[in-house]
DNA sequence: CGATTTTCATTTGTCAGACATTTAAATGTC
DNA sequence: GACATTTAAATGTCTGACAAATGAAAATCG
């Protein structure tokens, strides 16, 4: 594991680079410790806090976790499920919000990617699967329901029809693409009409679901994939004929 | 932005989450620049170097990128598609690579997100995108080629596919997938007999894409993903078969 | 002898201060 | 006005130190 000395980038970003490599290559394995921060500023010939900064970029990555005291020092990570759909979360959430990405554009993606799950989620999914559909469909009814508690309901009902189909590796994949919707899908109010509408589609799907019928499921989801297209524009629309109503600059 | 002076984590981890979730909520505007590493240093009561170690954090998530000299300093980076694809990438083999995901619940994943971008991608895939395709077709089909080479053609047939969606967000999510199943490729040596058969799917989703038949890519796909299958099933069968007759420990 | 407590070495976490390097703006010069 | 120089501000890096945690080994006690 070696540095080049004539790079011009960051001595901590080419030591994480360093140890990065030899991780994903596998030439470390997993739980195993790497040598302590002295040592490995001996090792680079840089000094410790160098060295530190360098392993919070890999532990910011959940490459690497820390432990304190005798016998501690950095170990190489399992990378579990659940800090994998963190991460893509958290990447995708920006990506979108940071790239002008249209509603209609991440809307699309997110049905297309929902709809590959479809065939699979209807023929495997548990009564538990279909049950938190049926649950949650339910919930999204209740009158009181605030915007952010539908929203989340939403997410429930999608995620288990995701999970549905009992691959981690497409529940994974899809949670970037769902839960990164969210903060689109909250700038949008639903009305009691549409969200009738919405939990009318979601019956549609769970029945499709529990007659495990996968062409009806993926029917279903395109007319709820067509139906939230149309609110986001009816309800974007209706915001710029305010802000022009106000004025331009309110 | 405050943290809890009574938490347990480390302080630099508590300061990342704090400029991170306020980049996330949209407080931090997009190439805005943070205070310097002093004043943060002061704000929050802790050291420059603990400062430090809280923005390496950061940086290693593209979430800030820095500058030296005057006038520079930290700035709220704009998260391109190719950070994201690289995060997503370094994520997903990691995760498939260390949780013992089967060849095939992987392979499945894969397949079964790409026949999503089937439809769309019949349907808008410019000439260049059929281009690429039949480019990499020949290329697989060159008899001397070696196998990493022949995989990584695999992959740019199967990223023109997804990018003839013309959907950034769809590409993006599928650039998990399809290139984190690389090194599980890689695992496998593919026969001459195996190239021919894998070039005929090629050409069968590519004759399909030219005709914009959405179906026929899709059945081609479900063929790719059924023969993948059973020639990893065979690879790996007759690795362990060599491994028996090595004995079991060699 | 066995169980418990104490000590202790090791390692990460944090701090303070210093110097080197880079960078762009401000200033001076022709 | 164009170009060279100075300068201030910021990050990058180093040194040295102490605090806190932690598990192992040693010491103590029943």
């Amino acid at each position: 594991m070696k540095i080049d000395p004539n790079s011009k980038a960051d001595l901590s970003a080419q030591i994480a680079g360093a140890i990065r490599d030899a991780i994903i290559s596998g030439a470390l394995i997993m739980d195993s410790r790497l040598p302590s921060e002295a040592e490995l500023a001996e090792n680079f010939a840089v000094s410790r806090p160098t060295v530190r900064e360098a392993l919070k970029r890999l532990a910011a990555q959940s490459l690497i976790r820390t432990q304190r005291g005798a016998f501690g020092g950095a170990f190489v990570n399992r990378l579990s499920y659940e800090e994998a759909y963190n991460h893509h979360i958290t990447t995708s959430t920006l990506l979108l919000g940071m790239n002008g990405v249209s509603f209609d554009t991440a809307c699309e993606a997110r049905f297309a990617l929902e709809r590959a799950c479809a065939v699979l989620s209807a023929e495997r999914r548990t009564p538990d699967h279909l049950a938190t559909m049926r649950v949650e469909t339910l919930r999204q009814a209740q009158p009181g329901l605030s915007d952010e508690a539908f929203c989340a309901s939403d997410v429930a009902f999608h995620r288990a029809l995701v999970d549905g189909a009992d691959n981690p590796v497409l529940s994974y994949q899809l949670a970037g693409a769902v839960e990164a919707m969210q903060p689109l899908m909250n700038m949008i109010t639903f009305t009691a009409r549409s969200r009738k509408e919405i939990v009318r589609l979601h019956t549609c799907i769970a029945d499709a679901s529990e007659a495990r019928n996968s062409a009806a499921v993926a029917e279903a989801l395109t007319e709820l994939e067509t139906y939230t297209k149309m609110l986001a524009q009816s309800v974007f629309a209706a915001k710029a004929q305010a802000a022009i109503a106000d004025g331009v600059a309110p």
